[in-house]
DNA sequence: TCCATTCTTTACAGGTGGGTACATAAATAG
DNA sequence: CTATTTATGTACCCACCTGTAAAGAATGGA
């Protein structure tokens, strides 16, 4: 009972996180949720606690629509090169197409000092382990397929395109060359 | 003539890059800077100007020091191989030492929205073009002596390196399990 | 010695940060 | 209709942030 909301919890999230891309954790400021969700600094407060449960909200809403929305790519059908390759180059569009350059907001949250403790890193480690897992069922797919080599245990090659995926999410924000990043993928691909 | 500073510029500026490093720009305080080197406000501000100018400051004693340091081990001797597994090996034991797991400083900038313009962002690209360049021209010579393969284009080769290698410091940030690390490596080297 | 110059110290300014208190509004239960 | 509960809007708190002003301390040169 009692007054009920006049917003939704989840578009509240998804403004903020909006904030959080943008600006980071630090950077983003109180007000900047207030305006971009439409709450006073009284409902947000009341729904949410403080700016930094606010910050693991929109982390896990990340981990919910953006990084899910990666996941599902790689269940697609078709040759497990294509769909990594498909993977890397959805990244390029989408990172390329962004004026403000924002990146992966799991890769920005680690990068700051707050996001190295906590529930925060928690959050993130989690986003990593579970495209970690991805890769490694579809390199094992490849591998039984007879697509990929068998000649290295597959959890290593799926870590090594991981670990190649957020070089390039790095890459992308630093250079304005399509050639260098495509370079990066094309490099990636043949190494599995 | 004048009176004459009584500290070191270089001093000052290693120790405000220590304090950028561990606590990234935005969470940085002038009074952190202050304590840390050791000089009070009025020193700080007549020698660097702001905040921003001895951030910059700070990156560029980054680059000459520890990115150089990175730089010149790619040029010992031996075989192309084993100094690029190096680079990574010493970037593992260096990472999971500090107990700040505060990785490199050049890629934390690039995270932070601030080091996406202006002339931090041109800093950082620096540093990740030098280092480029660095991989390149020892692929080449593993190239042409033979050691690497030559059927892929060198730069493309040594980009799908360059992104392993950063991708591996943002792993080394979230994870404590070096088995993890030890796989990108041995997968970034079997890539060549 | 006196001056111009540069550095150091201290105090402070103006603004902004995250967070809270409180009065008011809107709903339900009885 | 009243009591209770929950949400909203406003006003506010106070700590802290970056940056500056001003006065005193060292230097070199005339």
């Amino acid at each position: 009972m009692g007054r009920p909301r006049e917003f939704r919890d989840e578009a509240a999230v998804e403004a903020a996180m909006q904030v959080f891309w943008e600006k980071g954790y630090e950077a983003a400021t109180t007000q900047d949720l207030c305006e971009r969700t439409g709450l006073g600094r009284g409902s947000l407060y009341n729904a949410f606690g403080s700016k930094h449960a606010l910050y693991e909200q929109a982390l896990r809403h990340y981990a919910a629509t953006k990084a899910e929305a990666q996941l599902r790519m790689l269940d697609e059908p078709g040759p497990v090169k294509d769909r990594l390759r498909d993977l890397m180059l959805g990244v390029i569009d989408a990172d390329m197409a962004d004026p403000g350059r924002r990146g992966c907001l799991a890769l920005n949250a680690a990068g700051e000092a707050s996001g190295r403790t906590g529930a925060v890193a928690g959050l993130v480690r989690r986003q990593f382990d579970d495209l970690e897992q991805a890769i490694h069922r579809l390199v094992l797919v490849g591998q039984a397929s007879g697509e990929l080599s068998s000649e290295r245990p597959a959890l290593q090659v799926a870590r090594a395109f991981q670990s190649a995926y957020y070089g390039l999410r790095v890459l992308a924000k630093v250079t304005d060359d399509r050639a260098t990043l495509l370079d990066v993928v094309e490099g990636a691909i043949a190494a599995l």
